[in-house]
DNA sequence: ATGGCACTGAGACAGTGA
């Protein structure tokens, strides 16, 4: 089973991406982020018709997440949660499911801002309840993976410019001590099981020809439980969409299950 | 600071988010 997430940025604007890559890269499972639109707009038919099925929790504007599953894997329609549960959140930021018995958490994590914002610590509550959240959920299930935009680079290699960077929002000390407190419930980082070319990111700014020059960040990441760990057979960043016209500013990430 | 993209309410483009 190939697994994916990808921040598209608006799936308004992405759906065409979105149905060219799905048919590219035979994943069979998609974790979309920042959808961008409210549930009675999400193109449901529109991606059934290119062979997926897909459960979702948009809002009007901002955030918003989805995962799509190739027609035929058996998914537990009771399984869906949307949102943490327990943490009262008008943002739509999860959705999990039971897919082919792998739990699958859709995450778009809050940007956060800046270090000391209100935004900032939004983004550190809101990484403690998922926290408190998947602990309790990897008891019921061993096969968890957890994918998304993380809106954290985890270590200075994971950063174009390390120095230009040191201690902004998305790579300071709080926020990957975050990250690692994710890891410690048990989970692998899929992308740094493999040996992998130095410099790949998964986020690039839109301004200042970000991506022409690699001024990137990896944020978006697939933490694998044990289980999954053990049987990932390699994962990837597939930037070739972020050359396409009118691109999201993020790459997906794909990891391979057996 | 820099300054690209998507979105909103509004019916042009400034404000917000990331």
């Amino acid at each position: 089973m190939k697994i994916a997430t990808w921040n598209v940025n608006s799936l308004k604007v992405r759906q065409q991406h979105v149905i060219d890559w799905l048919e590219l890269s035979h994943v069979d499972v998609l974790c979309l982020q920042e959808l961008k639109l409210p549930d009675e707009k999400f193109p449901r038919a529109d991606l059934e018709a290119a062979g997926f099925r897909s459960w979702f929790a948009g809002q009007k504007t901002y955030n918003g997440v989805g995962i799509l599953v190739r027609e035929g894997i058996a998914v537990d329609e009771t399984s869906i949660v949307r949102n943490i549960p327990g943490f009262d959140d008008p943002q739509q930021r999860v959705i999990a499911a039971t897919i082919d018995g792998v739990r699958i958490v859709s995450a778009y994590f809050p940007n956060g801002q800046a270090p000391g914002t209100e935004k900032f610590a939004y983004k550190m509550r809101w990484l403690d309840a998922l926290r408190e959240w998947l602990d309790t959920e990897m008891k019921t299930h061993p096969r968890l993976a957890l994918l998304g935009d993380y809106n954290i680079a985890p270590e200075d290699r994971d950063v174009h410019d390390p120095k230009a960077w040191e201690g902004q929002n998305l790579v300071s000390p709080e926020e990957r001590a975050h990250f690692v407190r994710l890891v410690e419930l048990g989970l692998t980082d899929a992308f740094r099981k493999f040996e992998q070319p130095e410099k790949l990111f998964t986020w690039w700014d839109y301004r200042m020809l970000a991506f022409r020059r690699n001024a990137g960040l990896r944020i978006d990441h697939i933490l694998l439980s044990a289980d999954l760990a053990a049987q990932c057979t390699a994962c990837e960043v597939d930037r070739v969409p972020r050359k396409w016209d009118q691109p999201s500013d993020h790459a997906p990430v794909i990891a391979t299950i057996g």
